[in-house]
DNA sequence: ATGAATGTACGCGAATCGCGAACGAATGTA
DNA sequence: TACATTCGTTCGCGATTCGCGTACATTCAT
């Protein structure tokens, strides 16, 4: 069950209880503990608020990632970027993947 | 019920049946109708699948972002962008960022 | 016209959720 | 040292609801 690998990682990072959470959530705290065991699995709603409470995603909690944050392969087709609010074209990140990789092979050849 | 709402439109878009949406997840076509009408709710592990059968991520399926695609503001502290892999740092990114406005600039006063 | 495919709704049995309670271990307090 | 508090774990119980098969009306294709 990767949500409760996750879960526990996460808080025993943050050093919080079984009950702080479990306050946090409005649940008992046997209910949290059972995530963190595996023996119950969460609603999708309290899912959301255990990713909001732990500053990660969904994503990361239910382990179809295992970028914490959202990080983003600044590649081709994958990722819509933008600046100012306003999308960098695809010739664009074109340029910024080969300034990066210059930048970097300089840096390398010191 | 933010993804029964969600599930209706990408399937709706994607012109798929709910049998051929069942079949992919080898449930039951009315335990599918029932994820989109809001009369049940899918395990963890089905919104895991849906996600990548729709293409987008769980925290779209569940409402914790309206972005379907992870698009970002090439902004300091939010993400953490890599290039090939690896991460790029902070004072990297600013260069990005004054290479994308400089760019737009020149555009404009042509 | 008729057979297949689609979307919708319902009842049933089984699964499991959330809770309170109880427990030992660890920690804090007088 | 005694005692209380906090912590994490586990269990049984009642209530919820999940997944399935089934049935039905509608639409589509032959």
């Amino acid at each position: 069950m990767m949500i409760s690998k996750r879960l526990s990682e996460l808080r025993k990072r943050k050093q919080w209880s079984l009950q702080y959470i479990a306050d946090q959530l409005n649940i008992a705290k046997s209910t949290y503990a059972g995530y963190e065991s595996g023996y119950r699995q969460p609603s999708l709603e309290a899912v959301k608020e255990l990713a909001t409470l732990f500053g990660t995603t969904t994503d990361y909690l239910l382990g179809t990632t295992d970028e914490e944050q959202p990080s983003i392969e600044l590649t081709l087709p994958t990722v819509r970027l933008t600046v100012d609010g306003e999308a960098v074209t695809e010739d664009e990140i074109i340029q910024l993947i080969a300034f990066i990789r210059a930048k970097r092979d300089i840096e390398n050849k010191k």
